[in-house]
Parts: C-alpha cells; sequence; structure tokens
RNA sequence: GCCCUUGUAGCUCAGUGGAUAGAGCGACCGCCUCCUAAGCGGUAGGUCACAGGUUCGAUUCCUGUCUUGGGCGCCA
C-alpha cells in the first residue's frame, strides 16, 4: 500500500502531466479531473484532449490516444481509454478507492477540513433592527449566514461572524416612543396609537415593564405630548411628520429619561433576538454597535475624510457623496439638511471600521431589497482607497410564508407575522435549519408552514439523520468498539455500490472547498441527501451484520465512516445528528 | 422607464462550456420470517422560455424578445 492512497485524483493529475509532456513538450494546460456521472465512462474523467485541440490543431480523439499511450504505468490505475468526443476516461483499483474509507475514520470530525488559508474573513448576517421579534426572512438568512460561516471555517478560512446593530437610527427612536405610547396609554392617556409606530404586543409588555419598574416616573398628559406635534389626520397631514412630532416630544418631555425607555427598549429586543438565534444554534463572535460609531467619531470621520479628498458637495443645504463617480446611478446624501447622518454614513464608516480591524475578505449578507445599495458602499470604499473587491454582498431573497395555498401577509410595523420563534417551535430547529439551505438564498423561498408540518416525516432532513442513525442502530447490535475499525481490512469491499459509496465519500473534501468558493451551503444540503440515498440503496441491498468476520468489519467500517461524514455535514448545516430515531 | 433577478419533468427545485440533463414530491407497479419500511427497487413523465451569436462542443457564456419577482427616499 502506497503511504498516499487518499491522493488518487492528483496521482491521475500527475500521469497526465507527464503524458502531457512526453506528447507535446512544453505545452501547459490546466489539468482537469472530474467524476464521471455515468458509472461507464470509470472513476474519473479528463477532457485534456479536447482542450488542447485547439492549440494542437489536431483531432481531440487522435490526441487522447497519444496521451493514453504515454501515460505511466500505475499500480492504482486499472484502465484509461479514450472515449466520446476525447474524453480520457479512468478506472482505478478498488483499493485506492476503499482506503478513503481509513482515512475518514483516522481523521473524524477533521475529515474534509480545507489547509488553513491565509487572511482573516468576516461574515456579518441578521443585523435586524432591533425592534421586534425575528421573523421568517430574519430565519433564512441567519441559516444561510451561519452555516456559510460554519463552511468557510472549515474550509481552512479564519472567519469572524458579526452582527451589526443598528442601535442608533430612528427606526430605535420609533420602537421608543411606541413603547411610550403605550405605557401613558396603561394610565388611560388618550393619545391616538400611530399606525406607523410598532404595533406588536411586545411593546404593550415592555410598556407594561417600566410602569412595574418605576410606577408613574414618565407619566405625561396626552395634552401637553400632543401640544406641539402636526397632526396625524386631515387635510395635508403627514404620518411620519406626525411620529417624528411625537418622539420629538417624547425627548423634551422626559429629557434625560427619554434615554432610559430607549435603552430598554433596546436591550429588551436584543436580548430576545439574542436568546432566539442561541436556541437556534447560530452563535456570533462580535455584536458590532452602530452607536459606537457615532460615539467614537468614527462617522464623523469617515465623512470628513470624504470631503477631504474632495468626493463631497453641498446641495439643497444636504451634503452629498459623488457616487457617480463610482459606478452608482446616482449621488447620495450623507449628512441630511437638519445635520444628521443618513444611515449610509454610518455604513461607510462601519465598512472602513471592517478593514481597519484587518479582515482581508468580508461578506456581507443583506436582503435582496437592498441589492441597490451594493453600488454606493463599494463606491464609498474606492473613493477611501479601499479594496473594494474585498467585499462580497449575498443577497438573500425573501420568504413567503404560506399555509395551504393562502400566502401568510406579513408586517413588521403592524405586528402581523410569524416570529422565526414560532416556527421553529413549529417546524423544529433541525427541520428549519435544514428546509432554509434547500433552496439557493437567491432566490425567493415559499414556505408553506402547513407542508412543512404535515409532511415533517418527509422532509429531506431526517432521511439524512435516519442514515446516521440507522449505522448508529447497526452498531449497538454489533456491540463491538468502533474505534477498531479504523485499521480494517478493506479488501472485502468489493461492491459496485461499496466502491461507489467509498468514492462518494472521498469526494466530500472537494464538495465542501467548492461549496465554500462559491458560498454555497445549499450544495452540502444536496449533496448528504445523495449521500444518504447510496447508503440506503446500500443497506437494503446487503446486510452488514454478516457471518463472514472480514466481510463484517470491512462493511462496519464503511458504514462508520459514511456517519461521520454525514455527521461532518450536518454540523456544517448546524442540524444535528442523532443517534437515535 | 432604468437596474437587478427568474424561466429546466404534473408540482417544488438542483445542476453543468462536454458524453444519454438529475433529485424530492405526486402518479403507477412491487419489496418487511431479515441490522429501524422515517427505508428500498421499478415504470411513466423534458424542444433546459424563444430566436440569433461565440465555440471542436451551449441547457450553461453573449445579444435580443417574451416572462417571474424585487429595487429605484435627505428611510433603515
Amino acid at each position: 500500500m502506497s503511504s498516499q492512497p487518499l491522493e488518487i485524483k492528483t496521482h491521475l493529475a500527475d500521469l497526465l502531466r507527464a503524458a502531457l509532456a512526453s506528447v507535446a513538450p512544453g505545452t501547459t494546460a490546466e489539468i482537469q479531473l472530474e467524476r464521471p456521472r455515468d458509472a461507464s465512462h470509470g472513476d474519473f474523467a479528463s477532457n485534456l484532449a479536447m482542450q488542447l485541440a485547439r492549440a494542437l490543431k489536431e483531432n481531440p480523439r487522435k490526441i487522447a490516444e497519444r496521451l493514453v499511450h504515454e501515460l505511466p504505468r500505475s499500480p492504482w490505475l486499472l484502465k484509461a481509454e479514450v472515449a466520446g468526443a476525447g474524453f480520457i476516461n479512468f478506472t482505478v483499483a478498488p483499493a485506492a478507492k476503499t482506503a478513503v474509507v481509513a482515512a475518514v475514520l483516522a481523521k473524524g470530525d477533521d475529515y474534509g477540513r480545507g489547509a488553513q488559508k491565509p487572511g482573516k474573513l468576516q461574515v456579518e448576517f441578521v443585523s435586524a433592527n432591533p425592534t421586534g421579534p425575528l421573523h421568517v426572512g430574519h430565519g433564512r438568512g441567519a441559516a444561510y449566514g451561519a452555516s456559510l460561516a460554519s463552511l468557510l471555517a472549515f474550509a481552512g478560512h479564519e472567519v469572524c461572524r458579526e452582527y451589526y446593530v443598528n442601535d442608533a437610527g430612528r427606526q430605535m427612536d420609533i420602537l421608543a416612543v411606541s413603547t411610550w405610547l403605550r405605557y401613558l396609554d396603561s394610565f388611560g392617556e388618550k393619545i391616538p396609537f400611530p399606525p406607523n409606530a410598532y404595533q406588536g404586543d411586545y411593546v404593550r409588555d415592555m410598556a407594561q415593564q417600566v410602569r412595574d419598574a418605576h410606577g408613574d416616573r414618565y407619566l405625561h398628559p396626552a395634552a401637553a405630548v400632543l401640544a406641539c406635534v402636526p397632526p396625524a389626520d386631515g387635510e395635508g397631514a403627514d404620518i411620519e411628520a406626525h411620529l417624528d412630532g411625537l418622539i420629538a416630544a417624547a425627548k423634551d418631555l422626559l429629557g434625560e429619561e427619554w434615554h432610559y425607555i430607549h435603552q430598554h427598549a433596546l436591550s429588551e429586543q436584543l436580548a430576545d433576538c439574542r436568546a432566539d438565534l442561541e436556541e437556534y444554534g447560530v452563535h456570533f463572535d462580535c455584536w458590532f454597535s452602530e452607536r459606537s460609531l457615532y460615539d467614537t467619531g468614527m462617522v464623523a470621520k469617515a465623512v470628513a475624510e470624504l470631503e477631504k479628498r474632495g468626493h463631497l458637495y453641498m446641495q439643497d443645504g444636504a451634503k452629498w457623496f459623488r457616487s457617480t463617480a463610482f459606478g452608482d446611478e446616482k449621488d447620495r446624501v450623507v449628512q441630511r439638511e437638519n445635520g444628521l447622518y443618513t444611515y449610509f454614513a454610518s455604513d461607510i464608516a462601519y465598512h472602513w471600521n471592517k478593514f481597519e480591524r484587518g479582515f482581508t475578505r468580508i461578506v456581507d449578507i443583506w436582503g435582496a431589497d437592498h441589492h441597490g445599495y451594493i453600488p454606493r458602499v463599494k463606491g464609498a470604499l474606492k473613493a477611501l482607497d479601499l479594496d473594494a473587491e474585498a467585499l462580497d454582498v449575498a443577497l438573500v431573497q425573501f420568504v413567503s410564508l404560506f399555509r395551504g395555498t393562502e400566502k401568510v401577509s406579513m408586517s413588521t410595523r403592524a405586528g402581523s407575522y410569524v416570529t422565526l420563534r414560532e416556527l421553529r417551535q413549529e417546524v423544529g430547529n433541525d427541520a428549519c435549519r435544514f428546509f432554509y439551505l434547500l433552496r439557493k438564498q437567491d432566490q425567493s423561498l415559499d414556505f408553506d408552514l402547513d407542508l412543512a408540518k404535515s409532511q415533517s416525516n418527509d422532509n429531506p432532513v431526517y432521511y439524512v439523520q435516519y442514515a446516521h442513525a440507522r449505522v448508529c442502530s447497526v452498531l449497538a447490535q454489533w456491540g463491538g468498539d468502533a474505534t477498531t475499525l479504523a485499521t480494517t481490512d478493506l479488501a472485502p469491499l468489493a461492491s459496485e455500490r461499496e466502491l461507489a459509496l467509498a468514492a462518494k465519500l472521498a469526494a466530500f473534501p472537494e464538495m465542501i472547498e467548492g461549496a465554500a468558493r462559491d458560498h454555497a451551503p445549499h450544495s452540502v444540503a444536496f449533496w448528504l441527501r445523495d449521500l444518504a440515498a447510496e447508503f440506503h440503496a446500500w443497506y437494503n441491498a446487503e446486510r452488514l451484520l454478516v457471518d463472514d468476520a472480514a466481510q463484517k468489519q470491512a462493511r462496519l467500517a464503511l458504514a462508520v465512516a459514511v456517519r461521520q461524514v454525514i455527521r461532518n455535514g450536518l454540523r456544517l448545516l448546524g442540524v444535528s445528528a442523532p443517534d437515535a430515531m
């Protein structure tokens, strides 16, 4: 046995390179080896001859024949033949395939892990305004972001998971004033609750908490509150101006105490959000406060820097960034006429800060409705002489929730939406995470609650988990020590299914690498379903606990290797791998 | 109107510059005396929206048309 049985693919590439050097000296080409879908095309196939056809001005099949003729001999290679338009199909020795079983058992949880890669990578996701419970859309972003971060880390990157807390904007003020209005209401102060304020019951809960803790300390008569507030209805009424008036009145009447209400609402919602995500298996290394960008002067600094570089101009009393000079379709305001910075200004500061923290690769995961925002952020980075190419924005499309055929209408403000927590309770964390990943993140997803519930037994997640549980069950009946299987003689693994299964396991590291490169955790989910299918088919076709000791040991080793790979894959998706179902 | 996105089996969706385009669900026919039937085998089902172009080769890349959804605030 060679000491490098795992490198069969590399080995074949080396053979091809040698053949190429002999057939066409001085010619270079990327050696591509793929695993054909069709078993009759061998274990690996190369299109090298077709790639060379143009440069050598020769028929691809002829080139292929010469390459095969010049291929060095190898004990791992049983057969190399020309097929189709000029493919070279390789059939490798069974031992070259089954050797992966020993490798999987030896590496365990680390099987499939990529070599450490240079640089520091950040994945920022969810980043929902802490103005109410997370909903099913956030659940998708969370599932995608968490799995992507795990996948990138497993592929060898140093990864930091970050949540950007929008604790500085108008939305937080609206939440705080909503809470205060509910609080006043509980004392009988009659102020019509604005339709564009936060309607959810959790706002009343927070109002009650404030009242329980501090009684009437924040109480002001309705007349005083409404004194200077623009009307909410009637001729020329503007409900946004009305709401802003209420916020101004609250700040005026409450003075320093406004901050208590504001802070209470923020910390309550953030704590709830955090707990929700933790239960969901989504963890963050850093919760980054938008307000801190103001407190440290970072926002002012970013705007000043743009100004210094001559990228800003005044118009209509506002300060504009000339983003059109960097590919945006129109210029954008960074500082409003009223002197307040826009959200965009703090976002420029935030992204600058990301670079200052040393991240060499930044992945932002945004809702798809923010796609028009990309050119201006990248434009700002370019204007600051930062590497805009280092920023990848992954857009997560909307989730439409259905109950049967009926679409559930959702509105954050109106408080009429299904929360992530409710979804998790109905469907379960595992099914929830897996279901979200069965659709590419940049495609919209229809999530049918009734279907997810009623078909929970048919959900693909159980199909994959079941394969894992089955192996556990067999091992329990066998009663031996699974760790002893690591050195098992694998020669008895000779059936077509067994060799195919081993080849599948060998492809796991390549799949991981590709999925990480493409930021596509969904392909891990699809791949695992395929692996489970191959395992179930084998399990049904062959008995594992046979009388022949050598045969039994070898099959158990293969089964344990399958279990390990399923476990490694599910871990990346945040899905549990149960021992029994 | 401009920008982005989408079109693949009855339904929901993967996939790829390569060979005869796949899976799940649904339909139909089978498989438990046997390690978990939350499983397996089989059958049926396709002009990869349409038309051009690039290429040895296009469902994949480019252009146009039609089509799905979204975005175009001194909101976040």
